[in-house]
RNA sequence: GCCCGGAUGGCGGAAUUGGUAGACGCGCUGGUCUCAAACACCAGUGUCUUCAUUGGCAUGCCGGUUCGACUCCGGCUCCGGGUACCA
């Protein structure tokens, strides 16, 4: 009898889903693990070979923790609100929803096919009302939240409305907007309901925002910083350009310090939480408020005025700063060109250059900036701050280096200490202070180092840093006119995009203000529209719904919800995923608490991780979750990169009804010749199957091949590699139905996981996937002889059997607990070999061997269990086998020699060549006499038997 | 520029705590089976030297610590990822 895969795959499939296998229920009797994916968005092109990798080390896993007795949930779903459909739909006309259900069945069916035990029955997409409707639910939520400092956590805004009724907002310790204006009590009860909202919406956790955004207009939305990679959208690669917008907004600032303290708590690369660390920027500095030089009060013409000044000009900048102590060498000051205070602070005589230096920045894109980061550019105001520690005149610039976005958008200049500074100096021709006694070359650069003593720095001369900065932030503090200051890189992040297929944000208007709708009328469900397209008048799709009116008279918010909501916190859902009155009900919530194991792409690190890891948060501060970490561990598994391969054409066979000639890779170099691109399906080791090939494509049906004339690939036809992202056009795509049509599931399985560390970034190459196809025969060879007679015996096994079987278990068990998943198909297939070696076929023997291989080939492991006469789909139960050390007799024993005291050497002896330990030790004794010969050391100690080590 | 990884045979990779470097697989070579091929099985396979034994050299480069270094330390080179006028 064969080793049939693909009647055997079907039949467990078949029998999988018959029997609901991985249908999972709280248990309290067992203790539970959450092992979770990161869910697909469920692209047209369905799954590709590179997917499954993650999925097949979680599932591993899920099935070996259901051998060790553990309650599992493994569950999969999708993240299914996204751009490409919406994008289909804006060519074609095609309701997204109804494109996304069809790529979601060819998701499902090709997961199902490769045998992963999900509980289907928990299945979520973030696109159904059922699902939103909850997304929805949290962002009312946020929006009635406000974050307190002093409770570390978010409160109720009905509390904080209490609170400014009773005592105004001075003593409130929240985070807000920065331009919050203090109020009393009584200001408070005075202020129309109007004036009140607008107030609260500087609190909630999410409100409308006007601020600088990442406008993609060939997208038609704004975009998330994690959504812009290198001045481009990450999706479809647009231009993008800042632009001033109101926007929802979401105060993920409020939980920094939080995002920042929490990754000590799990269990993630130091990459990725060194990259999350990096994102959130948190910087510790001082912040100084400079006043803005009065002509007025100083006598001078009064022609020079701002000219906005009369009744609201800007008495003050403030800046941020990690240098504070180098503000005696402060020459000039710089501000964003976007902020809404440069009119104000532009001098008549200067307007003219300082419009068409606006204009000018506003016409670059992200991209133009960054690729001239070099170059110098910038204008002077006109106007003036006074430096307050020595009342120095200082002139005001403009410059696109400063970032509107970042601190106040303003920055102090200090040419001696920075290099963009020192640039700038040098361009405008400012002075350029020197303020430490080491700093000497200031023609050349400027020198960031802190050491020395301080010169030319009034109070603080002849201090070191340390010391100068104390002395500096006490004095601002004092003086009022500064404090230290932690400053963070992470903006608030924007939450409104201008889309159709995204959640609709339960969200009415009042004239300009924002209301919630009752929460009984959730979900609010996307309306129908004609067309997938802006509005004539430039609104949102969603602007074309007819009579999309809350109770029939308010405005929706016409902007939807960004991709990552419906991601930011659908791990809860799969724990009660039917739940029409909450999230999830807390009993589960209490029994799965969070995810054990989470395993995804690294390319979410500042995305997807950063706002569910806010979100957790935020539902812990309201009580509905029990952990502050919502996964404990995770593996980001490395991409898959694709392998091109490539034939060379002939120039001079190219053309209109020209037989084509192909030269061979060793051959290409003496010809002229065009690379092509060739289907990786029909090159095998690089050997192109030339029948194939002639098949391809009609053009190549009479095509002619100069094939290898030496060597070892004489008379073959090889192809050239390359190295490309896995790609349609480029013919290098590897799908994995046709591997499991050609192979079996079972073996893509383990050949995935034998290709290298999970985490390790590598191509994909079919060329060694026999041997793991060689592996599972051999296997089923244990089990059946020549003539396909089942030849398993139960007999009792020797030990040489139990040897090879205990190291094997042991191996296995360490390397699943350290996620190493390629050494334990090693280990498989040394087992195999070695029971095959000796003829093994026991029952005892092979049982073990089955749950052992099983997490990694459960198909075939499910027919041999059957074979061997145990229940039919049961290797799940505490089953994973109990290694016994009994067996491992061959062991090395290892002999530390001290010299002089010290521990020197240590010799090993395999046991079988040791009779006793005394003979051992006057053995090493012997062996180090002579190999220290000529050293001589004074004296030499052998302490017999120490560790031992285990080998095969 | 800054931050984080990585570099081991022809190839993918192993070596878990400083202790036999190259497990396992691919490929290749030879053999068995076959009329022949494919499949399968058996043996060999880092490199130099040698008929062979043996021996020398080998984990990107230079140096250090150690009885002993792929592993630790210092200094480079190259590759990959992240991030960027962040004040």
């Amino acid at each position: 009898m064969e080793y049939n895969f693909k009647e055997i795959e079907q039949k467990w499939r078949q029998f999988w889903e018959d029997n609901q296998t991985f249908k999972t229920d709280i248990n309290h009797n067992k203790p539970k693990y959450y092992v979770l994916d990161m869910f697909p968005y469920p692209s047209g092109a369905g799954l590709h070979v590179g997917h499954p990798l993650g999925y097949i080390a979680s599932d591993i896993i899920a099935r070996y923790k259901r051998l060790k007795g553990f309650n599992v949930l493994h569950p999969m779903g999708f993240d299914s609100f996204g751009l490409p459909a919406e994008q289909y739909a804006i060519q074609t006309g095609q309701h997204p929803a109804i494109t996304t259900e069809e790529n979601i069945n060819t998701y499902i069916r090709q997961l199902k096919q490769i045998g992963f035990s999900y509980d289907w029955s928990r299945e979520v997409r973030t696109s159904e009302p059922n699902y939103y409707k909850w997304t929805q639910w949290i962002f009312m939520q946020l929006f009635n939240h406000y974050y307190d400092k002093n409770a570390n956590k978010a409160l109720k805004i009905s509390s904080l409305i209490e609170f400014f009724a009773e005592s105004g907002n001075k003593t409130v310790n929240a985070v807000c907007d920065e331009d919050t204006a203090i109020f009393t009590a009584e200001e408070w009860n005075l202020m129309g309901e109007e004036q009140q909202q607008k107030v609260l919406l500087k609190y909630r956790l999410t409100f409308p925002d006007e601020s600088v955004v990442n406008w993609c207009p060939g997208l038609g939305t704004v975009l998330a910083n994690d959504e812009v990679k290198d001045g481009v959208s990450e999706r479809g690669g647009f231009p993008v350009e800042q632009k001033k917008m109101k926007q929802w907004a979401m105060r993920i600032t409020a939980y920094a310090d939080r995002l920042i303290d929490g990754l000590n708590e799990v269990d993630w690369s130091d990459a990725l939480k060194e990259q999350q660390r990096n994102w959130i920027g948190r910087s510790t500095g001082a912040s100084v408020r400079f006043s803005v030089f009065d002509a007025r009060s100083s006598g001078q013409n009064s022609e020079d005025l701002p000219q906005t000044s009369k009744n609201e000009h800007r008495t003050s900048i403030e800046v941020f700063t990690t240098r504070v102590d180098t503000i005696y060498g402060v020459s000039f000051m710089v501000i964003a060109p976007e902020l809404d205070s440069v009119p104000s602070l532009t001098t008549s005589e200067q307007k003219e250059a300082v419009d068409e230096y606006i204009k000018w920045v506003a016409s670059r894109t992200e991209l133009d900036r960054m690729s001239e980061v070099k170059k110098v550019s910038g204008v002077f105001t006109g106007s003036y701050v006074i430096n307050p520690f020595n009342n120095e005149k200082i002139p005001i610039y403009l410059a696109d280096y400063v970032l509107a976005g970042y601190g106040t958008g303003a920055v102090m200049g200090v040419p001696s200490g920075d290099q963009r500074d020192w640039n700038f100096a040098k361009h405008f021709n400012l002075p350029i202070v020197p303020i430490l006694d080491a700093q000497k070359d200031m023609d050349e650069q400027a020198d960031n180092t802190k050491e020395g003593k301080y010169i030319n720095s009034g109070m603080i001369n002849g201090l070191t840093y340390k010391e100068a900065t104390k002395v500096l932030t006490d004095f601002l503090e004092e003086k009022g006119i500064g404090k230290g200051k932690i400053q963070y890189r992470l903006r608030n992040a924007v939450f409104s995009r201008q889309r159709y297929w995204g959640e609709p944000v339960p969200v009415y208007f009042k004239g300009d203000l924002p209301y919630l709708i009752e929460e009984s009328e959730l979900p609010l469900t996307l309306p129908v529209i004609d067309k997938y397209l802006p509005t004539e008048t430039g609104e949102p799709p969603l602007g074309r719904a007819e009579g999309w009116k809350y109770q029939g008279e308010y405005e929706y918010e016409l902007s939807t919800m960004p991709g990552w909501a419906g991601s930011s916190w659908y791990w809860y859902r799969y724990m009660d995923a039917h739940n029409e009155n909450e999230i999830a009900s807390p009993e589960a919530i209490n029994y799965w608490k969070a995810v054990d194991l989470y395993i995804g792409g690294s390319e979410h690190a500042t995305g997807h991780l950063l706002y569910s890891r806010f979100w957790n948060k935020f539902l812990k501060d309201l009580g509905l979750v029990p952990e502050e970490e919502f996964a404990k561990k995770l593996i980001n598994q490395g991409m898959i990169q694709g392998r091109s391969n490539f034939v060379y054409r002939l120039k001079s066979s190219e053309g209109q009804g020209k037989n084509p000639i192909f030269i061979s890779y060793g051959l290409k170099d003496k010809y002229e010749v065009t690379d092509l691109h060739v289907d990786v399906n029909i090159v095998s080791n690089e050997i192109l199957d030339i029948e194939a090939f002639r098949n391809w494509q009609p053009d190549y049906k009479n095509a002619e091949f100069i094939l290898e004339e030496t060597g070892s690939n004489q008379g073959k036809y090889i192809c050239g590699v390359e190295i490309e992202k896995m790609s349609k056009r480029w013919y290098n795509v590897v799908n994995p139905d046709t591997l499991v049509d050609k192979v079996g599931a079972d073996t893509l399985r383990l050949y995935e996981m034998f290709l290298g560390p999970l985490e390790q970034a590598k191509p994909w190459n079919t060329n060694g996937i026999d041997g793991s196809f060689r592996f599972i025969k051999k296997t089923w060879r244990l089990f059946y002889d020549d003539l396909g007679n089942f030849k398993v015996k139960d007999e009792t096994p020797n030990p040489a059997e139990l040897k090879v079987l205990h190291a094997c278990i042991k191996k296995v068990e360490e390397d699943l607990e350290r996620y190493s998943f390629n050494t334990v198909v090693s280990t498989l297939m040394i087992c195999v070999n070695e029971l095959g070696a000796l003829k093994c076929s026991k029952k005892a023997i092979l049982q073990e061997l089955v749950i052992l291989m099983s997490p990694y080939t459960p198909h075939i492991s499910e027919e041999l269990w059957t074979l061997l006469g145990n229940k039919a789909g049961t290797i799940s139960y505490a089953q994973f086998p109990k290694f016994n050390p009994v067996y491992l007799v061959e062991a090395n024993f290892e002999y530390p020699i001290s010299i002089n005291g010290k521990v020197r050497a240590n010799i090993s002896f395999p046991t079988d060549a040791l009779p006793s330990d005394i003979e051992a030790g006057v053995l090493a004794n012997e062996i180090v006499q002579k190999w220290l010969e000529g050293k001589a050391p004074k004296k030499v100690i052998v302490v017999p038997k120490r560790i031992v080590n285990v080998v095969r």
